[in-house]
RNA sequence: GGGCCGGUAGUUCAGUGGUAGAAUGCCCGCCUCGCACGCGGGAGGCCGCGGGUUCGAGUCCCGCCCGGUCCA
């Protein structure tokens, strides 16, 4: 299924799915636009166009509609328009999209109600209808930002929400709300309001849908999620969805009418920081040159022949064009730099901190090379400070990021340092293709950058494009549920009430696993592995959820449906389980206070005897973080808090704890299951947990990792296996003692000390006297030495010949026993040399006679050799000697 | 998540399969010098870890660890 085959569905086949009231009882007219032939409806019955670009140009700029806002007065319009109807306000979601694993970030305010299992989406809303002001980041039109006056790498989505399943509504009171909005709330004429007819799909289900738009701006796009299937055979999607996101910044842009949406969105950031900047904007210029730029796309193709066409050969046009670009580029930024940290997101080299590295660095480059007196962290404020109505959440975190924004300038200055050094390297050689791409890949130097600096002549677009023309990814395959869950209701779960005998009824059997209409066994979930125990006497090996039905797997027994079994868990296992979840909880929050707020939990993993806990932090951990880390843990454990479980709506637990309590990802369903201890930790956990963190006992730190950027792994054991492994560590140095005889710990450094100095000293006295040996041979012999003795090495062999060749020796022969034959080394002086023997032709010689290999350069040689005939040899010795008289 | 680059003296880095190097810093001595003072001497190394190939591996091959970088 594609989109235009869609719309042909939709549009051309069915196009009474769009025809909703509000058409009728204002008397838009429905029409085929003349170039691209897409449907639309309007007012104006002369109209022939679609308001899509090119089909249709803005008419907006300069000459605004509806009520002159800005961006914070425009949200609280919206905000209450749709909340005066029946609409419930929703705050918004991180935009990190941790319940997503297809996601790194929000990228749509429908996102926030999606749950994807098992490639199905399932909806789920907090009320019905919703309003939410959802914060979306994109990256893909990184490169367009400041230059087509609409592009941004976040945006706030105004979400309108509903399910027609009676409590909410259904298409054609989304249409009538939307245009009273446009038309009553902001005071825009009606005849300037178009809809298009478009269609929409992702996950299985697909609809058709209403995009809005004044003067040609495209405002928003009303999707009906009505259908799910093929395009061969599709049947209802229950209940039908309403999906309308329209851009805020849309219509700020629209009301004030200025060249870029930047200028109406920033509002007075923008004139601030062109003063401090010392930048003079020409008005006609800036003009002309969005009016131009706005349907262009700089993503693709050269950036500077685009900017050519538009500017024509005006060189200081261009320059105070890219400097206005740089000026929008680190507004955008920051803004999206302060959603994504104040929401946990780490820069790194991995997963979705790459991209904000990316932003990071690129606010990092402008602002050294323009040489510009502002620094990253004061643009987050200013934006903090500016979003405080709508999002006070970002004013009260920003002062604790400017630690990770200092870590992040201070990598970018050491790869600012790397670069000059390569780059001093190649000045003269210059680079070719091949090692520009390499550079830039592996040293994160940029092609335009050699380009600057003359070390490539060819355009820099042709080193990007070589290098994509390498890339190839691999695809990933989707794993099979064990057993088909569908037809089956929800198991019953009774762990968490303390039961840990119970009787249920067999619903079916399936691969082996069993699904009981009720059960005291905890699955596998939220990172804690399953219980065990048995079922009619019988091990339970393994225990999976699949969409809320639980099914043990069992060893040695067949059981069948409408049987009633008796379960039996095992309390040991289950208790070290507990302990262990809870524990995790308490090295997050204590992790949390000690190193600071942009902490998340990243995983994390719970069974019998250990668990291990991933958490974001911009740096390895050091040995004294860890043990602040542990201390304070322990104090948690030792305060014996109480450790509250409740069950409560999903927006009571938002608004009151915030986004926080989703650490291990959002948790689907109205109602959410609440783990609270103290004041230090409240997340939304479906695990099971002591009662108080005094039964914990005891929380040992085995071992730190950093596993990748941004992420370090703590793994730690509680309770009784936190014991063992310091019982084991006794023994371990019980016993170094006893093998050092020392008697207390605290001796065995000193102990260890004192031997490297004795074997220092012993080696350093080996040596001297091989050295004396030494002299003392090349005086008795001086012409040719054969030394043969048990104790000689490689190395000392080496070592002596040195030294008998500078005392004047002139070939030195060392032959050693080794397991298949003799090792042989030969070093000659300078009395050899002058006689031109080299010590690879002696070496060649002892190869040919002693059935040897080996060889070497100059005045040393080596190998082996695998019969030797003493005879032999010293008469070839003998010959060296004549040789050498 | 994938690709690529790197890991050798305290530091920055060279290093054709054949005795581990330079510069700088450090220590000692000399010089009292037109200025990163100069000269001489010295200490400082599991060449990231483990395996393999080889008579022989810093060097070649495989795996791992650490750091960096690019992409999705």
């Amino acid at each position: 299924m594609n989109k235009d085959e869609l719309r042909v569905e939709f549009s051309e086949k069915r196009p009474e799915l769009y025809a909703v009231e509000l058409f009728k009882e204002r008397g838009f007219i429905r029409k085929k636009c003349k170039r691209c032939g897409r449907y639309f409806w309007t007012l104006d019955d002369k109209r022939e166009y679609c308001p899509n670009q090119p089909c249709s140009k803005y008419e907006f700029i300069g000459n605004p509609s509806g009520d002159r806002l800005n961006y914070v007065e425009m949200w609280d319009r919206i905000k209450d328009f749709f909340v005066k109807n029946g609409h419930t306000f929703i705050k918004r979601y991180p935009v990190v999209a941790r319940w997503r694993d297809d996601l790194y970030f929000t990228v749509a305010s429908i996102i926030d109600f999606q749950r994807v299992e098992e490639g199905k989406v399932i909806f789920d809303f907090p009320a019905n209808p919703l309003i939410v002001p959802q914060t979306s980041i994109r990256f893909n039109d990184i490169a367009n930002v400041g230059l087509t006056g609409r592009h941004f790498t976040s945006f706030c989505m105004i979400g309108q929400h509903a399910l027609a399943n009676g409590e909410g509504y259904w298409k054609d009171r989304t249409v009538d709300l939307d245009y009273r909005l446009l038309a009553k709330q902001l005071h825009i004429p009606e005849n300037e309001i178009t809809f298009v007819e478009d269609v929409w799909m992702g996950y299985g289900a697909f609809g058709y849908s209403l995009e809005y738009f004044v003067k040609n701006l495209e405002l928003g796009n009303a999707v009906f999620t009505e259908f799910e299937g093929s395009m061969e055979s599709y049947k209802r999607f229950e209940p039908p969805v309403v999906d309308m996101g329209a851009g805020l910044e849309r219509f700020v842009w629209l009301t004030n009418g200025t060249p870029t949406s930047y200028d109406a969105v920033f509002g007075k950031m923008v004139g601030r920081l062109a003063s401090i900047l010392g930048i003079e904007i020409d008005n006609d210029l800036v003009k002309s040159f969005y009016v131009k730029a706005g349907d262009l796309d700089f993503a693709e193709g050269s950036q500077s022949e685009l900017l050519n066409k538009i500017l024509g050969s005006d060189m200081q046009s261009k320059d105070s064009i890219l400097q206005l670009r740089d000026l929008f580029v680190l507004l955008d930024h920051s803004r999206t730099l302060l959603f994504a940290l104040t929401d946990g997101q780490l820069p790194s080299n991995v997963g979705g901190g790459y991209n904000l590295r990316v932003l990071m660095r690129r606010m990092l480059e402008i602002i050294s090379e323009r040489k510009w007196e502002i620094s990253v962290y004061e643009l987050l404020n200013w934006n903090a400070e500016y979003l405080k109505p709508m999002y006070p959440e970002l004013n009260e975190s920003v002062s604790t990021l400017q630690e990770i924004i200092n870590v992040e300038t201070q990598r970018y200055h050491k790869l600012e340092e790397a670069t000059s050094k390569m780059l001093e390297k190649y000045s003269k050689s210059g680079v070719n293709i091949e090692e520009a791409a390499k550079l830039y890949e592996s040293n994160g130097i940029s092609p335009e950058l050699l380009s600057k600096a003359g070390l490539i002549d060819v355009d820099p677009a042709e080193v990007l494009l070589y290098i994509t023309s390498k890339h190839e990814r691999p695809a990933s395959v989707p794993l099979k549920p064990v057993f088909d869950p569908d037809g089956l209701a929800e198991t019953r779960q009774l762990y968490y009430d303390n039961i840990y005998n119970f009787e249920a009824r067999v619903l079916k059997v399936e691969n082996g696993y069993v699904i009981l209409d009720r059960t005291a066994f905890y699955p596998r979930s939220g990172g804690q592995e399953p219980d065990r125990g048995k079922l009619d006497g019988s091990e339970v090996v393994d225990v999976v959820k699949i969409r809320g039905i639980i099914g043990h797997k069992v060893q040695g027994k067949e059981f069948m449906p409408g049987e009633i079994v008796r379960g039996e868990i095992d309390i040991e296992r289950r208790t070290s389980l507990m302990r262990h979840h809870t524990a995790t909880h308490v090295v997050n929050a204590a992790s949390r206070i000690v190193l600071g707020p942009w902490v998340w939990q990243n995983s994390a993993f719970k069974e019998e005897n250990r668990a291990r806990l991933d958490i974001t932090h911009h740096s390895a951990l050091s040995e004294k973080q860890v043990k602040e880390i542990e201390e304070l843990a322990n104090r948690i454990v030792l305060e014996n808090i109480k450790v509250d479980k409740l069950v409560m709506d999903r927006i009571k637990a938002e608004s009151e704890f915030g986004f926080r309590i989703y650490q291990g990802g959002v948790v689907p369903g109205n109602k959410l299951r609440i783990i609270k201890i103290g004041n230090y930790d409240v997340e939304a956990c479906g695990g099971t947990h002591v009662d108080y963190t005094g039964q914990i006992g005891f929380i040992k730190i085995l071992r730190v990792e950093r596993i990748q950027d941004g992420v370090d792994r703590i793994e730690f054991a509680a309770g009784v296996p936190a014991i063992k492994y310091i019982q084991n560590m006794e023994d371990t140095i019980g016993s170094i003692k006893q093998r050092l005889k020392v008697s207390e710990d605290e001796n065995i450094p000193k102990f260890i000390d004192r031997m490297e100095a004795e074997l220092k000293s012993a080696e350093a006295d080996l040596e001297t006297m091989l050295k004396n040996y030494a002299g003392i041979l090349s005086r008795d012999s001086p012409d040719v030495l054969l030394i043969n003795e048990p104790w000689l090495t490689r190395e000392k062999a080496v070592a002596m010949g040195n030294h008998y060749a500078v005392n004047g020796g002139a070939i030195f022969i060392a032959l050693w026993h080794q397991q298949d034959g003799f090792g042989y080394i030969i070093i000659t002086g300078n009395r050899a040399e002058e006689r031109g023997i080299a010590a690879q032709s002696v070496s060649a010689e002892l190869n040919r006679e002693f059935s040897g290999t080996g060889g070497g350069r100059g005045r040393s040689a080596q190998g082996i050799i695998r019969k030797l005939d003493n005879e032999k040899l010293r008469s070839i010795i003998e010959r060296y000697k004549q040789n050498l008289k």
